[in-house]
RNA sequence: GCUGAUGUAGCUCAGCUGGUUAGAGCGCACGACUCAUAAUCGUGAGGUCGGAAGUUCAAGUCUUCCCAUCAGCACCA
């Protein structure tokens, strides 16, 4: 089969606070794991995301620290690719929404639907906070209900009498977080994204792939798109964010989740414009052959399962007119969107404002990046939510990363490379149940690689630590370090076997677990990296530059197939792969939930 | 309130279109082994599948009702 093309992108975190546990289980870690995997295989991979610099969460967060929404976003999203550099979330571009590419290619994408008729204007009358300086969504607001008198009546519903209702029709408006924040109702004019007229082309496309997605995401969206698609609005009155390009309009912006939404797009041709190919980008976007997929959380799903699919339809052939190779073929929409449900943390939600999280830059100072890696896998809310627990850290670390792959690292290399003067112990000819073993694990890149390839991800990682179970029971019946007392060639047989099977293991764990897949890898007396390397780069647009995360898969060797191992290969000193976790962290770890977590200050 | 999802051994979870004594890992008990970060391997004890009723020769697996949890319900993205 020739090289597939694979299209990775991943949710974009907001830059207003650090990234949490759920951020790395609900959508970086299962991309991260889904494109290494491809990348084995030796396909074309283009994993894209960034910062989400704009909306009101960082302008609130901005006023709070008494700086402003750039400062906020940029000392976040630094801390971003710090993070998931030490993670390895491997983005082949990690940028963000405040460059200039991003505004040029939002702002065409907004005047090619104003163009094609899929946007209208409408009058709407919101209710605006003097103090906050800004027009309250309907859930923050809280007055009396005009049908029953309750006096703690939400924007959006009395909860008393239970009718619905629109914000400015309550008696006495106010903010629910600050009750003597008189709000003004105020006549704005907006941009609304037409959507009903996409809602043929969304239900045939959601039945059209129905079949492979999981059934929450495919029932929930066709639900949402039955109860009727309704024209979203997708400017605001607000000074930061992508300036509408429309004489009159200087004092607005586009809405956040428009142009966030679409960040996969623009980030995946501000990668192509960096790597000096400018076209490249339609290679995925362009391509029939080429999959797309989306990885983010369920609070997401609509927004990845119809409005941008509608966007895309909406904008089909953009900057691909004339193109000799693409022009006829139509704008790729995503062929899966697996999102995961939420990870919460020791049984409670998660909770930024109670402090109930649990951070990543503080978790990477303490613990291993793959041992993080491995629970948060193992853990993944694939189907249903699911939870972190320190107890549950340090059991799956012990007792299952450590025990069953770590430990058979570690027994079978310190054995060869004792008893076998430091290298490969060269076999005359195997016995049955060697060639079996071997066999059992070359049959993983089959049975692992397909759940792999049908997102199946927590399935895939516990296939894989049954193979290495399974060697450490084989190697308990070949018992090589009582064998070799009589029969040094019997040993030598059973320890080659051992070390085929490590060699085959160490490709099939790298997708989860790439840096100590790495130490394997080089232990086993290999040259070269298994994957590419990752940077912090600069990139000059013409005004102003920019960081971002950059993989660099060039020098990666890797590849998703069974080991030749050569017998006489030098072997390397080996040490353990994993930290063993005490106890005691358990206690310690719970301890700092819930307490104030103390953040420096933004310059 | 409406819509959807989830509720299976102590814990974390599998169980597709209904069909032999309900599975895995961890934990626990006992045993084996000692190459290995007291890791590994074997054996075993533990669930009648949230509750109730129903359909069926047969239900964890379909239907209805109830309980609990979660999400969405459209200007939070």
């Amino acid at each position: 089969m020739s090289a597939q093309y694979i299209h990775v992108s991943v949710a974009w975190p907001y830059a207003n606070g650090d990234l949490h546990i759920g951020h790395l289980a609900g959508a970086y870690l299962p991309a991260d794991i889904f494109a290494r995997y491809h990348r084995l295989r030796g396909n074309h991979v283009l994993m894209v995301s960034g910062s989400d610099s704009h909306g009101t969460p960082i302008t609130v967060e901005a006023d709070k620290r008494g700086t402003t929404p750039l400062a906020v976003f940029e000392h976040y999203h630094e801390r971003f690719l710090q993070t998931q550099r030490k993670v390895g979330v491997s983005y082949d571009l990690f940028t963000h929404t405040d460059t200039e590419n991003h505004h040029q290619v939002a702002q065409d994408i907004f005047v090619r639907l104003l163009e094609r008729g899929h946007l209208y204007k409408e009058k709407q009358t919101l209710l605006y906070s003097e103090s906050e300086k800004r027009f309250l969504p309907d859930r923050y607001v809280e007055g009396t209900c005009y049908i029953c008198k309750y006096s703690y009546a939400r924007g959006d519903q009395c909860e008393n009498c239970g009718n619905l209702m629109d914000a400015i029709q309550l008696i006495n408006p106010h903010s629910r977080n600050n009750p003597d924040d008189k709000l003004i109702p105020r006549e704005s004019e907006h941009y609304f994204l037409d959507l009903g007229r996409f809602t043929e082309q969304i239900l045939d496309y959601l039945a059209e792939h129905a079949h492979h997605w999981r059934p929450n995401v495919s029932t929930f969206s066709q639900n949402f798109v039955k109860e009727g698609l309704r024209g979203r609005p997708i400017t605001r009155d607000i000074d930061w964010g992508v300036p509408v390009p429309l004489e009159g309009w200087e004092d607005k912006r586009l809405y956040v989740w428009f142009d966030a939404v679409m960040g996969y797009f623009t980030a995946s041709i501000e990668w192509a414009k960096n790597i000096g190919a400018p076209d490249e980008w339609k290679k995925w976007w362009y391509n029939p052959e080429a999959k797309i997929y989306n990885f983010i959380g369920k609070d997401n799903i609509p927004f990845h399962t119809i409005i941008w699919q509608a966007e895309l339809l909406g904008i089909d052939g953009i900057y691909n007119e004339d193109d000799p190779v693409y022009g006829d073929i139509p704008l790729q929409l995503p062929y899966d969107v697996p999102a995961n449900e939420f990870m919460n943390i020791e049984g409670q939600q998660f909770s930024t404002s109670r402090n109930w999280a649990v951070w990543l830059p503080d978790l990477l100072e303490r613990y291993q990046a793959d041992a993080l890696r491995f629970y948060v896998a193992r853990s993944f809310p694939e189907r249903q939510d699911s939870d972190f627990s320190w107890e549950g850290f340090l059991a799956r670390v012990n007792n299952e990363l450590l025990a069953a792959w770590g430990n058979l690292v570690n027994r079978v290399l310190g054995f060869a490379y004792k008893r076998f003067d430091g290298a490969v112990p060269a076999p005359d000819e195997l016995t049955a149940a060697d060639s079996d073993i071997i066999a059992a694990t070359e049959a993983g890149f089959d049975s692992v690689g397909a759940l792999l390839e049908q997102v199946r991800l927590k399935e895939a990682l516990e296939e894989t630590l049954a193979l290495a179970r399974e060697v450490n029971a084989w190697l308990n019946e070949r018992e090589p370090w009582k064998v070799i007392k009589a029969d040094r060639a019997d040993a030598a047989r059973s320890v080659y076997a051992a070390l085929r099977c490590i060699d085959n293991l160490k490709i099939l764990f790298a997708p989860f677990t790439p840096f100590s897949s790495q130490q394997v890898h080089e232990m086993l007396g290999y040259e070269g990296q298994l994957f590419g390397d990752l940077s912090i780069e600069n990139y000059s647009e013409e005004n102003r530059d920019h960081l971002a995360l950059v993989y660099d898969g060039g020098k990666a060797i890797g590849e998703w197939r069974t080991s030749d191992l050569r017998a006489g290969q030098a072997l390397r000193q080996p040490s353990p792969l994993f930290v063993k976790l005490d106890p005691e962290i358990v206690e310690q770890e719970r301890g700092n939930l819930g307490k104030e977590r103390v953040e420096g200050e933004i310059r």
